[in-house]
RNA sequence: GACCCGGUAGCUCAGCUGGUAGAGCAACGGACUUUUAAUCCGUAGGUCCUGGGUUCGAUCCCCAGCCGGGUCACCA
């Protein structure tokens, strides 16, 4: 305990001595009537109700929270609670709870879980405010939480919080710390299952059946990104966490089931940005019978459905940019709109002319890029930074897309969309390739990327390919970034802070 | 992976041309029975990220590393 620094040793020495005191500082349960929400409310209802008694008090409440806020006054204390309906103040005074029970109070710090019960009131300056008449140590906290003291303006009632927990390294490693004492963090992640929970609500009132397909895989696919590498002892092979659900909910489709769609965690083994984690959260559904331009209907509907069910707006602030969902969302054609933005049809330019152009504009490491990768690069250079407003993009070049059906009218594109939103690519989608034949020259044109160098290019998966043989209906398949998503609905420039932990470096 | 910025008390930060460190909050002791960034008086608290180097002397300068943030690249 030496070793210990002051402000951790002195708060084992309280510990010891609650349990001199024959206090129990980590107790099984607590039986609260309230969150200190409902409290306050029921206050305000008796108040409205005019059952207070000559005291001003309504009834008596059972509260449990964390204790973040302590003004001592002598012989009387002010406390601030909070549990998961918010904040709620306590008013301690020693001739109500007794000489020994107010003594005891010395050894509660802040970051303690105490339980108090107690009639409500209002104080002199207006605040809901539990007497209380008995309290109960719940969970004696041996490490100070960072709290910053918080500031309310009387007049705006805006929050300023000085000398918080500001560290963004400490923020991710101890995020129960990070969302202990802010309670905007967990509002994040309170809007992130509503929406969760929104999404499935759509597909099921949809007509599409939630299913699991495996994480752990012997061969991936579905997408162009190296994949984690793991070990099955047992059948002494290697295997791969998956990079994208895709090829196997398309083999469901084969199998009959029309419409699925699976939620769940993808891993890719790249680098970390404010748009990239390792392991990332993926909506895909697949839909029988159905195409793209239907699937960009679907996406319209899904957006509104959650932005009305979660915010209760259709208008959301990003970045300090306003961003409007109307349907129908701007649709735009990836080759069209770079034709515009080059001035010239891109029909009309040589790979040799491309490859001028992106150089320069300055874009790197052009060697052997194909001309479908030029044009992607010169797209996402001149167009895609306008994409702030919700935006399909239309029909990729084939090169890029070795899963999705050509356009119909133009065999060189795919019909494939992607939707943009706040410059940030949400959503990604195809009329599925079902022609077994042409998927696998598709495979082997990937192959030979793969033999060229490149280790994102896709491999040939032989048992898919027999699927489709089998006979994949028309199908229109979408992929959704949930975790982006989420980032645009609660404005976190981020990633990380839309995960509760995000991937970090150990600490050692 | 490249470049830029950062790592000092539990937290937020300051620290001059190099002389082994300060503040606010939190903590501790005292005063205070309606306060709310409570207030007032006092006290204690440090592996200055790690390892080398230069120097009489390094939180500070140099080199290497670790961790984080940002930008770019990569991620169709």
């Amino acid at each position: 305990m030496d070793d210990l620094s002051q402000v951790l040793r002195i708060r084992r020495e309280k510990l010891d001595r609650l349990r001199e005191r024959g206090i129990e500082p980590y107790a099984y349960n607590f039986d609260a009537t309230h969150r200190s929400s409902g409290a306050v409310d029921s206050f305000e209802e008796a108040e409205a109700a005019g059952t207070l008694d000559e005291g001003g008090h309504a009834g008596m409440v059972r509260v449990g929270g964390r204790i973040v806020a302590w003004r001592g006054h002598g012989k009387s204390a002010f406390a601030h609670v909070e549990d998961a309906g918010g904040r709620i103040q306590l008013y301690f005074k020693k001739d109500v709870i007794g000489e020994e029970a107010f003594a005891d109070l010395d050894l509660t710090d802040l970051g303690d879980w105490i339980g108090v019960e107690g009639p409500l009131f209002r104080t002199r300056t207006g605040e809901v405010t539990v007497r209380v008449d008995s309290w109960t140590m719940l969970s004696k906290s041996l490490r100070p939480l960072p709290f910053g003291k918080v500031e309310v303006d009387a007049d705006t009632g805006e929050r300023t919080v000085h000398s918080g927990f500001a560290d963004a390294e400490s923020r991710y490693r101890q995020r129960y710390a990070d969302l202990a004492v802010h309670p905007e963090v967990r509002e994040v992640f309170r809007i992130r299952s509503r929406v969760v929970t929104a999404l499935r609500g759509f597909m099921d009132g949809e007509g599409f059946l939630e299913v699991e397909t495996p994480a752990l895989q012997p061969l991936y696919g579905g997408a162009s990104a190296r994949p984690f590498v793991t070990r099955h002892n047992a059948l002494d092979r290697t295997m791969y966490l998956r990079i994208a659900d895709e090829l196997y909910l398309k083999r469901l489709i084969v199998g009959g089931l029309d419409r699925v769609y699976e939620l769940s965690k993808d891993f890719r083994n790249e680098g970390i940005d404010r748009s990239h984690n390792p392991e990332f959260t993926m909506l895909e559904w697949y839909q029988a019978f159905s195409d793209y331009e239907e699937q960009m209907d679907l996406v319209e509907r899904m957006c509104l459905h959650v932005l009305d069910t979660v915010l209760d707006t259709r208008t959301i602030t990003y970045g300090g940019k306003e961003i409007r969902f109307e349907a129908p969302f701007r649709r735009i054609g990836l080759v069209d709109s770079l034709s515009e933005a080059l001035g010239t049809p891109v029909a009309d330019l040589s790979d040799a002319e491309l490859r001028a152009r992106a150089k320069k504009l300055g874009v790197p490491e052009l060697e052997g890029a194909g001309r479908g990768k030029l044009i992607d690069k010169l797209f996402g250079e001149l167009v895609e930074p306008d994409l702030i407003q919700p935006t399909f993009v239309l029909d990729h070049p084939k090169e890029l897309s070795p899963l999705a059906k050509p356009k119909r009218g133009d065999p060189e594109l795919t019909e494939r969309f992607e939707l943009y939103i706040a410059g940030m690519e949400a959503f990604n989608a195809f009329s599925e390739l079902n022609d077994p034949l042409d998927q696998r020259e598709r495979f082997e044109a990937q192959a030979r990327l793969r033999d060229a160098g490149d280790d994102e290019a896709q491999t040939i998966d032989e048992d898919y390919i027999r699927a489709l043989e089998y006979g994949l209906p028309p199908t229109g398949g979408v992929g959704m970034g949930v975790d982006r998503f989420v980032m645009l609905l609660t404005d976190q420039s981020s990633i990380r802070d839309v995960i509760l932990f995000p991937t970090l470096r150990s600490e050692e």
